[in-house]
DNA sequence: AGAAAATTGGAAATCCTGTTCGAAAGTGGT
DNA sequence: ACCACTTTCGAACAGGATTTCCAATTTTCT
């Protein structure tokens, strides 16, 4: 608290800044964001509203994070169109220091994405029932997560990504416990402007909707055992209709296979009777992605 | 990255280098490496024999790319154990001026690898693109489940716990990327023999449903940044008439929290602008057992 | 074992980067 | 149109980062 004009200590300059300029946002209510994705959800928020600048700035920071981490000060200022002194000045009204704190944000999240960049999970053995539970379906994820990783069949993969992308449109099913998974493929999709139809039988219409498949149309259906969904059905119907069907599922013995022009077996583990979603979640964000791609060329 | 601002003469320090000092490996009919795989290949080929502190580089080189694209060359030299001097050597004996240069191949592969935000996914000419996407999303996956793990509000959980376990009937609600996560929770707690609406907004009559909570009902809200759905009014609603609500949410902005009693933050990682959901479910499924015990019991 | 060569550690010197500050330009209200 | 206030620009400054250099140490060859 001692006044310090422009000594080098971090937080004290923290402060400083702070009781200078009237404006910024800590002095608003709002705190200094300690996580890039705490800055995006700021950012994206709309509750904050910058002169021109700074809004060029903060649309850069959000279209181009990388640059943002690699490069130097001037060089993000050139490549955003402005001063570094008002990059500065835009990291002084989050509460930082200066741009170099604020840069630390996005240097963490780039390295948080890079696969080699973390770290082993140490083992403190926790006597909680809580935590006990939640370390067991954490572990039940990321043994899913390692087992795609393990063995991963790129060949299907890349021939259902094919198959997807040439189709006019993708029609999504899964039922139960598939549907998390569909129900996030379908959005992820049409947010890459993909159009497709997320068979969600509604209204039981699941039958009619797919009655109007044609054959230059694609199904992208998950499933998992026991087997006994109307998704079998579903999938046996476009398939009569000519349809082409790509299908992630989990065992060899899946009704769909025989049905499938291609198709991926993801394993998912379980804990005490809870099932993982994350390797089909990651799979399917995979598929998405590269039929984005293909379709974008 | 346009470094063409250093000194004046890149070129001929290169020369000056290489002839300064016998040893360098252009010397020995090496060139120097121009991309990132490049140097793999040489460091991995095993024809170039390190003495003890340039080996250790190498590995570290090899072990920590990201490490080495985004830190000074002291943090980097930290990390690997050895003296900035040593890096600098080791640049110089690539052919390369000094670390800056050199430690520009990082930067460009890890700019390069990081398919730019809503920008257009370009089809690189790698040819495992398929699985290195993958590989990022599993990365994702597994950063935000580690981070849970490591910073888990075990008390504000076991209020939620506690909370919905009361309830007469639990409101399950969530939009866009939280609706997949919604949806496996009030799967789970229906096969677990707990009461619970999702509210899906089919038909538009979420407001409407809401519009029936009473005051021994509970929402459990799932809402992640922007925070733009419908979300926040639903659970308005459900505040003002009195119900108990418990969230789960991505970062303190949330405009969910002040109309909490109790919330959990998790925080997902993205890679190329997919976010995993991993550790939300996660931590819906530990909710859900949590739930189902305190109701058995 | 001894000497020469190679390698390493550490501090000094230099260059560059990030930050600060005052003036200029812009904006909005009276 | 004028004034008060905010925002932006650009140059000067300070501090940190990179590089260089030399002595100390280890290795290798005779």
């Amino acid at each position: 608290m001692s006044g310090a004009k422009k000594s080098s200590g971090r937080s004290s300059a923290d402060e400083a800044a702070t009781r200078k300029r009237g404006r910024s946002l800590a002095a608003l209510g709002y705190i200094q964001p300690q996580t890039y994705e705490e800055l995006r959800a700021v950012l994206s928020s709309g509750t904050v509203h910058f002169p021109k600048r700074l809004r060029q700035v903060a649309i850069f920071l959000w279209q181009h994070p990388s640059d943002v981490a690699l490069g130097t000060i001037a060089q993000v200022a050139a490549q955003a169109g402005v001063q570094p002194s008002t990059l500065v000045r835009f990291a002084q009204i989050f509460g930082y220091s200066g741009f170099s704190d604020f840069q630390g944000l996005f240097k963490e999240h780039v390295k948080g994405s890079w696969p080699e960049g973390r770290g082993e999970p140490r083992a403190d053995a926790e006597p909680n029932a809580a935590t006990h539970f939640l370390h067991g379906m954490v572990g039940a994820s990321q043994a899913s997560l390692g087992r795609i990783e393990a063995g991963f069949d790129v060949e299907s993969f890349e021939k259902m990504v094919a198959t997807l992308a040439a189709a006019d449109l993708i029609y999504v099913i899964g039922s139960k416990r598939a549907f998390p998974v569909t129900a996030y493929l379908s959005l992820t999709l049409s947010q890459q402007g993909v159009r497709n139809v997320l068979v969600d039988n509604v209204g039981s219409s699941a039958l009619d909707q797919v009655g109007c498949i044609g054959g230059s149309d694609a199904v992208l259906a998950v499933s998992f055992s026991p087997y006994n969904s109307i998704t079998p059905d579903l999938v046996a119907v476009a398939h009569e209709r000519k349809a082409r069907i790509v299908t992630i599922t989990d065992s060899t013995f899946s009704p769909l296979i025989r049905l499938s022009d291609s198709w991926l077996e993801v394993v998912e583990s379980d804990f005490a009777g809870f099932r993982s979603l994350a390797a089909s979640l990651a799979v399917g964000m995979a598929l998405v992605q590269g039929v984005a791609a293909k379709r974008g060329t």
